[in-house]
DNA sequence: GTGAAAGCGCTAACAC
DNA sequence: GTGTTAGCGCTTTCAC
């Protein structure tokens, strides 16, 4: 995504002898072929069919804006026009007028550190949230533009100025924190804004289930299978998801008398490489835990891949919990038991509440922040402990 | 995704103290306040700039393009306003007046059939590939729009209709046909087009893996282990990479004069569910195929999933290959034999090569059909077949 | 019910 | 070098 990003920086790049030698064979509707006007097909404008039909462009707009303030006859024949001529408005055109876009911008952040070490452009995690927001806003009419910050800096830059250049209606954050861009920041912009599965904030309503209770529920699985050391694959420290989940981890266990000293925390960046080396440092471990919590399916499954290639067996010497509820967490073996978020749901609300927010309404006070329940799905990961 | 409504934003907001004083004397946005313009947030114009530094609205907006033709001292004055006013160019104003919207859709279906099936927005398999496609766009500074078309034909008409309002500047086609749309077709819309992974066209440039040599490649692995009984898991009929891929393998194996009665063909549709109810059937089978070769690997996750339930052992009493090459391949047990497409690679290309056609060149003869190599990667679930 | 006219914000040709 | 001017395509008053 994010790509948009246009060429704010370095402006336009010029083309235009280029452009002129094609505007030359197809001088375009206007009396005098504009160079700048890229050799763009002739496309068919609203005069075009007004003067086919013997009305004028504005009765061709209301046609179509207002049906019942045209007379139907007048009406028939303008769409009849409008279909013979593939007419279709100007998107431009339109958002200059009505400074609106129709467009909203989706931020999410695939773990990586810069651009170059991105593996995929939406990670398993955020691909059926996309797909409830796109079902809710191109319901409403909506298009969604994709700008994924790469953990970037300089991305982060750009998504802002897309927002600020008024070429999105609002914005849809998925981010472990607020992008601290340098510049103005997005909350300034006055666009609407959602978060999900980000930081509560005073400012942006937030969608997205309820973490603390989702690492509790973890815990007290753990606890109850007769688990009393612990492994925990974290996420970056900087996420706001990190911080709840373990806290919600911790918490859990201490209620149950488990001293912090019996947990091992392992770094981790949400991918499968980071599970993979969280499992090498426990095979390294001298008395290992029992049971390892990672707050990615992603790293479950690479700690899971890396502990079987040593010969370990889940859950039989080691008991694994991952979170999310990814597709393929079903699909290794033993299938894990996870935290499964109801993707869809969540990105389907935060999209509807968007468009609430850009259509003109307030959020309701309650819907400040909106939390799903997130589901323990028991898959065969996890066992008591080896004796 | 997308098509185009209605709605309104109310939010007034004011952005810059410091430049509320300069409003005082210049009040912006037209003498009179319009109607329709909803109390946007108040944004910096380009006109908003020159009254700051006391330049006309031209003389700003070459500063920012052609550095080169403003003084320097100018310059640097109107930058220090720009800088000082969050200044950015409004869009909207921007592609109306140079015709080009910087903005690429990429155009795919996640198999489906219509929206309400769709499990998730964008496949593993495409999701590499748009990483490339972004990173190559965003270095151009073009934009991203995704459009999935869900196999809806509804969706079809609105990204259709998408092109044709001139809300993009290039198609990336990521389909298995060129889309059947009522009205006039994407391909007449004259926009640049490029087809990723789509059937070769005479209109549309493509850039794919050599399908018909990876399912070759496929069958001679399969062969030279001493499979001699097949299993098919395809694609949906009328996908382009159904019918190479399923020729390349028939032919290959004709080619060791097995007869095409010796492969069972189990239908699919790429999607894991698809693969293993391809397992119920293999399953049900008097005499099953000794090596399956399913033409996605979720479909193949989908198989080994259901064919161990049943307690039967992979490669042991069958060998499994995939295609794609996903990350999950690798993190299954056993990870699978697959074909990996260099998905990033493909991507990128074929983004260059539509900023190319998009900025005018022609696309050189020997481009009209870029392959790529793919890669049999051998796992662990391929294997001789039993005795 | 319909047309004429104005203008959204920006850029480029054309003076000076 | 810089200002003036015109107009991209559309929608929306405001007259009639």
């Amino acid at each position: 995504m994010q790509s948009f990003a246009w060429a704010f920086d370095k402006h336009f790049f010029c083309l235009h002898e280029k452009f002129m030698s094609i505007d030359d064979k197809t001088p375009l509707g206007g009396s005098r072929p504009a160079p700048w006007r890229n050799g763009r097909p002739r496309v068919t404008k609203i005069g075009d069919v007004a003067a086919l039909v013997g009305v004028s462009a504005s009765t061709v707009s209301r046609a179509l804006a207002r049906p019942d303030r045209v007379l139907p006859e007048t009406r028939a024949k303008i769409l009849e026009a409008v279909r013979l001529t593939g007419y279709t408005p100007n998107v431009a055109a339109r958002s200059l007028r009505a400074a609106r876009s129709m467009n909203v911008l989706v931020v999410l952040s695939s773990p990586a550190w810069g651009e170059e070490q991105a593996e995929t452009m939406v990670t398993p995690f955020f691909n059926e949230m996309l797909l409830g927001i796109d079902l809710a806003l191109s319901a409403k009419g909506y298009g969604l533009l994709l700008g994924n910050l790469y953990d970037s800096e300089a991305r982060e830059e750009r998504v802002v100025n897309l927002v600020a250049a008024g070429q999105v209606d609002g914005v849809l954050l998925m981010l472990g924190r607020m992008p601290k861009s340098t510049g103005r920041s997005l909350a300034d912009s006055g666009v609407p804004m959602i978060g999900v599965t980000t930081p509560a904030s005073p400012d942006i309503p937030v969608v997205a289930i309820d973490e603390l209770a989702a690492a509790t529920a973890v815990a007290e699985h753990l606890l109850a299978l007769g688990h009393r050391r612990f492994g925990y694959i974290a996420g970056p420290e900087w996420h706001a998801v990190e911080q709840t989940r373990f806290r919600g981890f911790m918490e859990a266990l201490a209620r149950a008398s488990i001293p912090s000293s019996a947990v091992t925390r392992y770094p981790g960046d949400f991918r499968a490489g980071s599970g993979s080396r969280a499992a090498g440092m426990f095979l390294a471990q001298q008395r290992r835990p029992t049971a390892v919590f990672a707050i990615s399916d992603e790293m479950a499954l690479g700690f899971m891949k890396e502990v079987r290639r040593a010969g370990l067996s889940i859950p039989r010497d080691v008991s694994l919990v991952g979170f999310d509820g990814i597709p393929f967490a079903e699909f290794c073996e033993p299938p894990l038991t996870t935290v499964r978020q109801p993707r869809e749901a969540i990105g389907r609300k935060a999209a509807e509440m968007l468009i609430q927010l850009m259509e003109g309404a307030e959020v309701a006070p309650s819907d400040r922040v909106v939390r799903f329940a997130a589901e323990l799905r028991l898959g065969a990961s996890t066992a008591p402990p080896p004796q």
